[in-house]
DNA sequence: TTGTACGCGTTATCAC
DNA sequence: GTGATAACGCGTACAA
């Protein structure tokens, strides 16, 4: 048997609007009368049924998470640090499995929005679509994280991969390499393009001519990889170090490069990109860009959390930076 | 500007009621006026108010899920596991991540019980308290998912450990080594102890006397994999094969065995516990003992929902076996 | 300082 | 088949 207000009224002898008041820390309560209410909210247990709370404000204190998956490394990280932000709010997190399709998406929209969940982060690759984009311009609360928009008129945090690429690159070239091959994803791919194009600012900076043939274009793994160095080996002129557009990549160009009998770092340097845990698992440890993930998701709730108060936003559009990492699979620099 | 049942009551002409019933598909409305108030709730985009719903009803169609830390690659699989079925049977998931400590659990607790959510899945290591034995002996649905309690009175699904590591064991011997080291985890540890049970029982069944000496305790990092190893190398007998009792600790171990110029598997085997990704990337790729984690989720998540539903439990203690994959740090069978 | 009265949007139990 | 009416438990404007 659960208690309520209307009991601790009856019991305390004062109408459940003082109750209220009391419970809510509100001000307009005797002295006397709070504590005598106080004193029986604790002899017997009372917690407020939020479900009637919830109804009469109108509002929860709960946001949703929308991700592809949580039991990836990387959504699991940021979906981490959203709740960390949260709980520290008063809120809890609803996550949604996407799977990245958008018909998920639209119904777990659907859902929150019944259940007034106070604001949702979108979290995610991919552009992101018209609903979404509608969705923001009404007045529900709303952020994307890591996912891209042409015109970027959402509030929003991404990790800037393209200046993270150019660090990679540049570290390469202060380390003495001069030819790099770059083995990165898809072409038709964002994260992939923004990596080229950090690739080519930091040639650039150095007065490096830019050369087609060092790029190499596969799928996030492995095989992309170890394929993609034997590749540039057959070059007339072969790298002297790879830029892999991701850990798995650099993995398997690793692989490649000790099968060839090549030293690392000494013959050929080897980068990476992300930061999981096979990184220092590996032989020699990688050297990498360690990716904000943990630093994506408090931020973008912490963004969320402005516009559910409503107060002021500094900055519309937040730009993570990554991190290189410096092991052992680069030269020490000179 | 939402709109509300009663709004569509005015505009069709009929009661509240009414409406409430052709929305909830009752029986007890008039073919027409159904479809009247039917195309009214497409034309207006009319969603149900979950709050008002839920307090109506005094339920919620939402689950709670506390484990020490999404962000980990264990407990994001199982969490997983169980939002894909929580989906399926319309419910949707709050994820609480407790960081082990048991001030945050109770206090999640509080939270998910005031919000009147229907269920509750605890996820992790450690022995369950007082606390959680008296919630679940009343009659709030509860479920303990790969957390132990001595007498296991409350619906639970564990992954036997010890018969992972009698497989993990048996291997090796089927495998032709015969002196086998485990690398284990702390002494106290319920895991490491169940891992030493399957040890032993294995090599009891091809009358092996077991011997203090190949056993070593440590953390569960890769220095005590290589740190272990070096302890054993000294024995006057050195092994012929180390069993580790997490990835990590193998990794060590390989490491040191490389080290010492010997070769996997044909100077010495070695098998994880585990399988996580490092175990593919490693050279070579590690023989291991695979826990079923998204099972897990699956298991608990169906558990949850039969004692929602008060349908009958067939099992009050639902075992998982963990799974041997073979990979190349041990011998080929003869 | 305290109480009254109503609203929040829906479900459920009666009547008719 | 349909319609009042009362819950569900709490917040709040207004009156006292």
């Amino acid at each position: 048997m659960t208690i309520t207000m209307k009991d601790l009224a009856q019991m305390v002898g004062v109408s459940e609007s003082t109750v209220s008041r009391a419970i809510n820390n509100k001000p307009g309560v005797g002295e006397d009368t709070r504590d005598k209410i106080l004193e029986l909210v604790k002899k017997y247990n009372y917690k407020p049924n939020q479900l009637a709370r919830n109804l009469a404000k109108q509002e929860t204190k709960m946001i949703g998470l929308i991700l592809p998956d949580i039991s990836s490394n990387f959504y699991s990280e940021v979906a981490r640090g959203v709740q960390d932000i949260a709980i520290q709010s008063g809120y809890q997190v609803i996550i949604c499995n996407s799977d990245g399709k958008e018909k998920e998406e639209l119904s777990y929209i659907e859902w929150l929005e019944s259940n007034k969940i106070a604001g949702i982060i979108f979290l995610g690759s991919g552009l992101v679509n018209d609903k979404v984009i509608k969705l923001g311009l009404s007045d529900y609360p709303i952020v994307l994280a890591n996912r891209f928009v042409e015109d970027l008129i959402l509030p929003s945090v991404i990790i800037d991969n393209a200046v993270g690429a150019s660090k990679a690159t540049d570290l390469l070239l202060k380390s003495g390499y001069r030819r790099i091959a770059l083995i990165n994803g898809p072409k038709d791919n964002l994260q992939a393009q923004n990596i080229l194009t950090g690739y080519k600012e930091a040639l650039r900076a150095y007065n490096i001519e830019f050369k087609e043939e060092l790029i190499i274009n596969g799928d996030w793994d492995r095989d992309t990889g170890y394929e993609g160095f034997l590749e540039v080996l057959k070059l007339t002129e072969p790298p002297e170090a790879i830029f892999a557009a991701n850990d798995l990549i650099a993995v398997g160009a690793i692989e490649a490069i000790k099968m060839g009998g090549f030293l690392i770092p000494e013959d050929i340097g080897v980068v990476g990109f992300e930061d999981t845990i096979v990184t220092s698992v590996i032989d020699p440890p990688l050297t990498t860009v360690a990716q904000p993930m943990y630093q994506l998701g408090v931020s973008s709730a912490n963004k969320l959390f402005s516009l559910i108060n409503e107060d002021e936003i500094k900055e519309r559009i937040e730009i993570l930076e990554s991190r290189l990492v410096v092991r052992k699979s680069t030269k020490k620099l000179i």
